[in-house]
RNA sequence: GGGGCGUUAGCUCAAUUGGGAGAGCGAUGCCUUUGCAAGGCAUAGGUUACCGGUUCGACCCCGGUACGCUCCA
């Protein structure tokens, strides 16, 4: 048995080209391998005899394919297929970023699976949040946002000595890698930490490498970390000598060198970082490995780039194909060259993630997307001169390159492609606004003499018309202008400064996993909460007190520290599945049980207050404040849940099933559930859809649910073996959801008795069926009335509908039925009366919860009223401005008598401010070359309209309009002003309308 | 989650310090033309997103709401 020995001398002899220029290969092959493999451990011996004689993997499919194989067959690992690159169930990670993340409950404590050993290879992006790769890639040969990453892992169960020995393996019999050309490292450990060195791992690795290629490494590289807080532990990192030759490469591992690369990490998951950043060992000890598969490809393909291997050659051919740029050369410098590494990863990650079931957007995850996009679509549009759309004509070859490994591609790419599409041409959208912005700014800088665009224009291209600075570069450049950069960042670091500074803070109860093992420690069993469903009050003894960081014997009331109470069995729901928890009440009375108590002075009773209920494990938390009297573990009493809030929640979320299989019905089968939340007063529900609900389909989907409800269909719920339940057609599940093996069913129309008796019915597609953990009702009737309050988009191709049920349906029917006689009645209305009740409405139609459909028969039904008060009022001023007009000529007939130049001041009846300047105006037709002051009192309003005109000569004299009407206001306890040529002004005293004529005349005449 | 910006005629957008809401395209009508393309003249079309506030006066200033864009976490 040897390991290279029995491989020819490729990796050593045939040198890699160089990306960029093909230096000359090293001149000897390697001197023969001196080495001779260990003997491995038994435990790892047998497995894996026959793969030294098979063909070596070469190609990715068959590389990727050897190490879930080898795992599998080696000692029993489970095949865990990749979870999705959207992590629906985190909201605390945007992405997956590594294989662990679907076992990050494994590590936490608070999940099991029903193996102990798993494999797989992992969808993962890194882009944006703490990994953040995205700026990197296209520049160097191996950063990608996506990528996948092999693993294998130990839950509890093996530890570093298989892990170590089987990962050599694996890279020197299975995949022929050359263990002169391989490093390890192993943690020093960190005595100000108080970690000590991880020996193990470095004796470990001492019996499989050369001495020298062992080597210690540091809290940075060698001690792994989930995040701030949670599990963390020592690892080994295997890193590779691409040029080999017999060299020692141990100086380059870790310091940047792109031909001594990391490959595989192991991390012994031994410890949890609690929030005082202390360490604290766990109960159970992890093996969570990691190896890029693009990165091992382009090792065992012997390619210097991973661009450069299989993975990526059909992409970079469609982008040749349907861009015509040059073919792709590989090197590192050359503009066109790095377009084609950008576009290539972007259209992999933005193809596995809308795949999954995100979509750019203007926030969370859907941004980076977008940005993505818009970095790839740039590069396209600017390097290889690609104009209008053309990511989406890529899919294909990411389909036709993935596919193979992940299944649920090929189905998805047209939806994909059609995402894509849509978001290239918003982007053109926003690109032309901010080019006409760019053409301003830079239009200004040339004609002020200048030849540098101000920072503060270059960051609002960025920050409002989201221009990167590299783009306005380019664009300032072919200009023949610079940018101010340093001034650009300047803001941009200020803008994040004022972003940060802003940031909320987090309230809730922290249930560290090793409160957990304390817990089983203490021996308290998981709570039985089988008594859930039916809510009943329930006779319980209390287990343990968790006061957020440790657990107490007794408690006295107090209400401003929040607890966490756990008990042998509950009635109560625990937030989960999009439902909210339960509230409710603990109860003891001590003065019935123990006579002469000190309690019994202060009432007996204690009284626990529920406020909100969340699973940690296999137990149930249930948080609150204790309010009153006093409660030590051991000790029995009573409790209770809100009775009120559990049934509307419980007619909240029936009702949520039944729309969702209205829309279905009403919206077609290509609905699906993307989300849904329901609480005590609403119901909401995210789902696919390609476009709104008009009008007409939101009537049929409350008519269909209210349809149930009224004939009362029976609902019955039900665990059922998942392999079982997912044969009965017509079910329902969630994208990317796990589901517990047995699975609840809920149904509502037929038992799911009869559901699982007869399975392949076609009845059922007409009835709903999901699979759900939540409370029901027992019949569609207790929902009393169902009410679909509003439709949106959330992000393209993303709906959210709101819904009523209950009470609450019933008053929104009320309301509208309310306001729509008030509709009617407002048509007989008419002058002022009219307009303020429009108003009315109009505000109480905001501020009321309203069907969607009701609040749109609304506004259709108010808009004659509306046109009726509209005309009223163009009338009312037309006949204003006539009036004040026919005032005007009879005032300039009595002019005409006076020298011709002698200003115009007089009194109009009647007129407002628009009709006063049409006065002017009759009245300046007459006389161009004479001043003019009207106003108009107006008693009802306490006010006086002032304005005036002009002519140049007047205001060559002295005489400017501004000053004029001023004059005259002041004189009437008012203020105005304007330019020379009109102005108008008020007053606020209508009775002092005579002294402000006067003022007038008293100004013109010192003017003139 | 927190900022920034925006919302004006059917469309694309203007509107100087708060002082009389405009342009181009489109629409409609008429004229010119054998017809087409086009041209000429004229007309209609606005609660300046919505609700409040400040002011003699608000598209403009302030606050709130809705929707959209965008940046940062």
């Amino acid at each position: 048995m040897c390991a290279a020995p029995c491989r020819e001398p490729t990796n050593g002899a045939r040198h890699v080209p160089r990306a960029a220029g093909n230096p000359p290969s090293p001149s000897h092959a390697p001197p023969p391998l001196l080495y001779l493999a260990r003997p491995m451990s038994a435990h790892s011996s047998s497995a894996s005899n026959q793969s030294s004689t098979a063909q070596r993997p070469t190609s990715a499919a068959e590389i990727r394919k050897a190490f879930i194989d080898f795992f599998v067959s080696k000692a029993g690992h489970t095949f865990a297929p990749s979870s999705a690159v959207v992590p629906h169930d985190d909201p605390t990670l945007l992405f997956t970023n590594a294989g662990m993340n679907q076992f990050k409950d494994v590590f936490l404590g608070r999940g099991k699976r029903d193996y102990t050993r798993a494999v797989n290879t992992q969808k993962c992006i890194r882009a944006g949040g703490k990994h953040n790769d995205l700026e990197d890639v296209g520049k160097d040969t191996y950063h990608h946002t996506f990528f996948e990453m092999l693993g294998n892992w130990s839950f509890g169960d093996y530890f570093k000595q298989e892990s170590i020995r089987w990962g050599f393996e694996l890279l020197t019999k299975v995949y022929g890698l050359d263990p002169n050309r391989l490093y390890a490292t192993w943690f020093e450990g960190n005595p100000a930490a108080g970690l000590e060195p991880d020996l193990e791992a470095k004796a470990l690795w001492e019996s499989l490498l050369p001495k020298d290629h062992v080597l210690p490494g540091n809290m940075k590289d060698n001690f792994w970390e989930m995040g701030e807080t949670g599990p963390c532990g020592p690892c080994t990192e295997i890193h590779y000598d691409r040029i080999g030759g017999g060299r020692n490469a141990a100086k380059m591992v870790n310091s940047g060198d792109p031909d001594v690369l990391e490959i595989w990490n192991h991390v012994f998951i031994q410890f949890n970082r609690e929030p005082d950043r202390s360490l604290k060992p766990l109960p159970a000890k992890h093996v969570d490995t990691g190896m890029g598969l693009e990165r091992l490809v382009s090792v065992i393909q012997d390619k210097r780039s991973n661009y450069d291997t299989d993975l990526w050659a059909p992409v970079f051919e469609a982008i040749r194909a349907r861009t015509g740029a040059r073919p792709y050369g590989g090197k590192l410098d050359d503009h066109i060259d790095i377009a084609y590494r950008v576009i290539a990863d972007h259209i992999r990650c933005l193809t596995m993630a809308l795949t999954d079931g995100a979509s750019p957007s203007n926030e969370g995850r859907g941004y980076v997307l977008r940005r993505i996009l818009r970095r790839a679509v740039r590069h396209g549009h600017q390097t290889l001169g690609v104009r209008g759309p053309f990511l989406k004509d890529l899919v294909p070859a990411v389909v036709a390159s993935l596919g193979g490994a992940f299944p649920e591609l090929a189905p998805a790419a047209k939806r994909v492609a059609q995402l894509i599409e849509e978001e290239e041409v918003q982007f053109g959208k926003t690109l032309e606004r901010g080019l006409a912005l760019f053409s301003d700014a830079a239009a200004r800088v040339k004609s002020a003499g200048g030849r540098t665009i101000a920072a503060e224009d270059a960051f609002r291209l960025h920050d409002t018309w989201g221009f990167p600075i590299d783009l306005t570069q380019v664009m300032a450049e072919e200009a023949g202008l610079t940018v101010d950069v340093a001034g650009y960042e300047a803001l941009m670091e200020a803008a994040r400064e004022k972003s940060r500074a802003a940031g909320g803070s987090e309230t809730g109860m922290h249930f560290p996993p090793d409160a957990i093992a304390k817990l089983e420690e203490l021996n308290v069993k998981p709570t039985d909460d089988h008594g859930k469903f039916a809510g009943k009050p329930t006779a319980a003894t209390l287990m343990a007190i968790w006061n957020g960081k440790n657990f107490d014997e007794h408690v006295e009331a107090d209400s401003s520290s929040l607890l966490a109470f756990i008990f042998d069995k509950t009635p109560m729901y625990a937030e989960m599945g999009g439902q909210i928890a339960d509230h409710g009440t603990f109860r003891t009375d001590r003065a019935h049980g123990h006579g002469g108590d000190i309690e019994r002075a202060s009432g007996g009773n204690a009284v626990y207050e529920i406020e909100d209920v969340q699973r940690a494990g296999q137990y149930v938390l249930h948080i609150g404040r204790l309010k009153h009297g006093r409660m030590s573990c051991g000790e029995a009493g009573q409790l209770m849940l809100a009775r009120d809030r559990r049934d509307a929640i419980r007619a909240n979320h029936s009702a949520t099933h039944a729309l969702n299989l209205a829309l279905r019905a009403v919206a077609g089968d290509e609905v699906e559930q993307k989300g849904s939340l329901v609480d005590d007063e609403k119901l909401r529900f995210d789902y696919a859809a390609k476009a709104a609900l008009t009008l007409a389909q939101i009537a049929e989907v409350e008519k269909r649910v209210n349809a149930a409800i009224d004939t009362n269909l029976a609902i019955d719920a039900r665990e059922v073996p998942l392999a079982k339940a997912r044969e009965i057609s017509g079910v329902r599940a969630v994208f990317g959801e796990r589901y517990p093996d047995p699975v609840r069913v809920v149904s509502i129309g037929a038992t799911v008795a009869e559901l699982v008796a007869k399975p392949d019915s076609p009845k059922w597609h007409e009835l709903s069926i999901e699979f759900c953990g939540g409370t029901h009702l027992t019949s569609m009737g207790e929902a009393k009335r169902f009410v679909l309050v509003s439709e949106g988009g959330l992000a393209a191709g993303v709906r959210r509908v709101f819904a009523l049920t209950g009470a609450r349906a019933l008053a929104a029917q009320f309301a509208a039925e309310g306001l729509m006689s008030r509709v009617a009645d407002a048509a007989k209305l008419d002058g002022e009366a009219l307009v303020t009740e429009i108003t009315d409405m109009t505000k109480m139609a905001e501020s009321l919860e309203l069907g969607a459909v009701a609040r749109a028969e609304f506004e259709r039904a108010l808009e004659p009223v509306r046109e009726k008060a509209k005309a009223a009022r163009k009338q009312a001023e037309g006949a204003a401005r006539d009036a004040a007009v026919v005032q005007a000529r009879g005032i300039v007939e009595e002019h005409a008598k006076k020298p011709a130049g002698t200003p115009l001041v007089a009194m109009i009846n009647g007129a407002d401010a628009a009709a006063l300047l049409a006065a002017i105006d009759a009245a300046r037709a007459k006389f161009a070359d004479t001043p003019i002051l009207f106003l108009s009192p107006d008693f009802d309003a306490s006010k006086v309209a002032i304005a005036a005109t002009c002519p140049k000569s007047a205001i060559d004299k002295g005489l400017k309009a501004g000053d004029w009407v001023k004059a005259a206001a002041q004189a009437c306890g008012g203020a105005g002003g304007g330019r020379p040529d009109t102005a108008q002004a008020g007053g606020k005293d209508p009775s002092k309308t005579r002294e402000a004529l006067d003022a007038a005349e008293a100004f013109a005449k010192s003017k003139g």
